[in-house]
DNA sequence: CACAGTATTAATGTATACAACCTGTCTACG
DNA sequence: CGTAGACAGGTTGTATACATTAATACTGTG
């Protein structure tokens, strides 16, 4: 039986390797979605992932499984998934969710942040500021996610924390559209970011609330501008 | 976990009418689980599983993926999967994003709810009032569920309904506890729906957000209260 | 040429086989 | 007596085989 030799083929990795063919498979899946490298309406077929991936069915369809609780995928039922289109609508009711929870939750967060985080937060504002100054893109966005998760991380409520991020990855690929396209608002929303930080390492909830409710607020009408720019 | 009833193995069921095995296996799993049937921190073995629901180990292990997902069960990674336990700080958590996104999205359904539906959740509140003068839990839980259900629907943002309803899920099998042991809380608690309907009846978004903002209060209150008699 | 019905293909849903791994037990040896 | 190492059972991760359904192409007939 060939049996064997496919399973000594290097297809068949251990297990300790600590990531598993799902995750994998995952990982790949929503970096090819986030880039567009899959784009909205495209059929995603199991059998032609798997080949694609070099993972069997089984993990592949795990993750595109998981990849539609998320949202990032559709799926009439039974039929095969589909990248998600994602509107503008959609954006707008993510962010509309996003100011109801976000305040509350950096709220939270300054008011039982360890000294730690606060010198962390610190630190990041700096990377901030310098990759702003430079119109390094690429570098403001990966510090800036950084920041985000510092904070949720100090937040008590961390079902809070989790539920923001669900939300925030579910329009990955188009929210960041607003700082990406737009040097200004680059800029501004540094400036935003400063300010909640300052609250926060205040330990000042209230002010911390407020600033992160200004800072939805202005992109919310930074989109909003974009929309009637069409 | 023996409560299980060994699904009668008609091989293939067709795939577009009937529902698939993966969906009856998750169904009857988180029943179970909202029943109590399967305790918190009970390990949920795939294969024993299957054995008992007469379903291969596949659609098995897909559900409980999905459960994992939901957070309804949680897993050490690698290993066996259990029955998420809930503390009293989780299902707190929940509540206060809730008392974030309900007052909202009630606000937001009852501005742009159509005449039906205000028809619909009229019966319902009568029914509601029914029940809890009857103190017929059984069926006031079920037509609360139709109540929240359409306002739901009303809701223009369809997202901000789905994040509630996830919400409400996590901890569903203890949520109840407040209406279901308290029969003053019942009362009350038909009282304020009552109240949330006719704001959504005058479609006064205002009131009607003032008014849950009140029930989820009156909610945590409750709840407050059950942990200081520990 | 239009079209209906069929055959072919490819997709999903499900079952099962197998390897790696983890855990606890039991034995053998110090 | 105590501990290390083999062993057994059970568990997950993955691959693959099979059944069924949906879609598509094709062919024969009006």
């Amino acid at each position: 039986m060939d049996n064997l030799e496919i399973y000594l083929s290097k297809q068949h990795k251990k297990r300790g390797s600590n990531r598993t063919r799902r995750e994998e498979a995952y990982d790949r899946i929503k970096d090819a979605i986030r880039h567009a490298e899959l784009k909205p309406g495209e059929p995603l077929s199991e059998t032609r992932l798997s080949k694609l991936l070099g993972i069997s069915r089984t993990p592949v369809r795990e993750a595109l499984q998981q990849l539609v609780q998320e949202g990032l995928v559709e799926t009439a039922p039974g039929q095969t998934v589909t990248v998600a289109s994602r509107s503008i609508q959609d954006v707008l009711d993510v962010v509309h969710i996003r100011s109801l929870l976000e305040p509350e939750l950096v709220r939270l967060a300054a008011e039982s942040i360890s000294k730690t985080q606060i010198e962390q937060l610190e630190a990041i504002i700096l990377k901030l500021e310098e990759a702003a100054k430079n119109h390094d893109l690429a570098a403001w966005a990966k510090v800036d996610v950084r920041f985000h998760e510092i904070i949720k991380e100090a937040c008590p409520n961390k079902l809070l924390g989790q539920t923001v991020v669900q939300l925030k990855n579910r329009v990955h690929q188009v929210a960041n559209i607003d700082t990406h396209t737009n040097p200004e608002r680059l800029v501004a929303c540094t400036q935003e970011h400063r300010d909640i930080f300052n609250a926060i390492k205040a330990r000042d909830g209230n002010k911390a609330r407020q600033a992160m409710e200004t800072h939805i607020a202005a992109l919310t009408n930074s989109l909003l501008k974009r929309i009637s720019y069409r």
